[in-house]
Parts: C-alpha cells; structure tokens; sequence
DNA sequence: ATAAATCATTCGAGTAACTCGAAGTCAACC
DNA sequence: GGTTGACTTCGAGTTACTCGAATGATTTAT
C-alpha cells in the first residue's frame, strides 16, 4: 500500500489522528493532497516528511521551529546552509539529551537496587 | 553551603524559580520548610527530594504520577513493593526512551552527512 | 432503499505543564 | 530613606496537544 488515510497513518506511526490533523494544519506537512472528499492522502513521498517532523518534534524541536524548517526546505538550494545549521544543532542537542538521560537510567536503576536490597531483607523479617 | 533559597536552587539545578515553587505547591517536595518570612528553605535532604523529582518528570512522569509516588513514600514501609514497581516500570520506559532518541539521532546523522555532501559539491558549482 | 456503522472532515473547548508579570513584603546597602 | 533585590501569592497567557460535537460520504445489513 502506498497511500494512507489519516487512521491508517496514526495506526502504522502510533501518533493520534489529533495530532496528525494538527500538525498538518500548521503547515508542516507540506506535500499532503486531498481526495475529492476533501480528506487527507498521504503518499510514500508525504511519509518521508511526516517522520522528519517527528524525528525533530521528538527531540525536542518546537513546532515553529520545525515550520521555519520546512519553509527553508521548500525554498531551495539558497537555503541549504542554513538548514545543514539547524540540523547540525539539533543533532548537538540530541547528543546531549541523550546522555542526559543515560544518566537519569542510571539514578533509577539504582533506586530499583535499593528497594530490591529492601524487598530482600523484608522477605526474611516477614518468616514465621 | 547545606541551604538553598529558591533562586540558589534555581541557579545551581538550572531549572526556573517558577517551575520549582509551581512543584512545591503541587506538593513534590515534601521537606521543604519556611524560614520565619515565609520564603522557602530548602536543605540537603529536600534537595535529595527534588533530584527524585526531576529525574521522573524528566523521564517522562507526570505530575499527579510523581505526587502518588512521593506520597507512598510518606506512607511507610507497607507501600515498598508499590514504589518498587512503579520504579521498575519508569526504569523500563526510560530504556525504551533511549532506544528511541538513539534511532532519532541516527536520522539526523544521516541528514547532517547528505547537507555535508550537496555543501561539497556546490563548492566546486559555485568556483569560477 | 433505507438504516446503521465506520470513516472522514472542521471547529471550538479543555487540559497539562509550564511561563510570565503584577502587586506586595522584607532586608540591606549607599 | 529611597532604591535594589530577592522573596511571596495569584491570576493570566502559552504551547502542544486532546477531546468531542456536528456534519458528510461509503459500506454493509435487513
């Protein structure tokens, strides 16, 4: 199948209809067509920009950003610099998220070790 | 220095004043008392509470999540079993978080290499 | 063929988690 | 003693959803 109504792509993408509606009316999916019903077709073409924004909303890009993004984009070649910037930024910014949350497993995995010492020593108090 | 006034803790978690008293009055920091003006003091011990919370909140608990578990743990050695699944659970998300944000900043390598090729080639376009 | 179910649409209201600023209190410095 | 600065509360504003109502077309069931 290579075209998808907006059910169909909220099942495959696990991201609500909600979501996928508005995001379309703030102009961040820029290749989306209607049938003559006037609803939504995505097209292969169409999914290669909705996973983009999703890459970008998903770390942590707000949405004007990512509309500023997508103007650049369909500018063409003049912008092209500007675009390698902000993708080199938020690749940065990943980076660092990414091993700030390394870090924030690491707390909670010794939280876990800590109620597991706990639970060990209840089991024995709790024996008759 | 074992005391911090809201805008030391502030400064030194690089969270803003709001967020931390608009989690205090949800009743996240269980310790946190006043000095004789009202103005909150927090000790070593809340800030033990307050490196809990943002660890949490951080890996993606909400607010009201976060206030049960720190009421479980006001509650006493009975609820040890509840936190310890809770704990394991956000542990679990945390890692599957992971996973996620380490395809994402594979995408924008990828991104960031194809801008660094076309850069290239315009080079050599652009040359007299 | 008409009714029911299922999918789509728009639009406006509601929510979570901040985010900000106003208005007021207190203390310390010049 | 007036300004500066950090504290307080409180209410309004913002972002990014999230939901539901009202409406319309398509498919299936009787």
């Amino acid at each position: 199948m290579s075209q998808y109504t907006v059910k169909q792509l909220s099942d495959k993408l696990g991201i609500s209809v909600h979501t996928i509606r508005f995001y379309d009316d703030q102009g961040l999916f820029p290749e989306v067509s209607r049938d003559h019903y006037k609803n939504r077709i995505f097209t292969e073409e169409s999914l290669s920009w909705v996973n983009l924004v999703l890459c970008l909303r998903n770390t942590g890009m707000s949405i004007s950003e990512i509309k500023h993004y997508i103007n650049l984009c369909q500018e063409g070649d003049s912008t092209v610099h500007e675009r390698y910037q902000i993708i080199l930024n938020q690749k940065k910014k990943a980076e660092e998220d990414l091993k700030e949350m390394q870090k924030r497993l690491e707390v909670l995995a010794h939280k876990e070790k800590y109620y597991e010492t706990l639970l060990a020593e209840r089991v024995i108090i709790d024996m008759p």
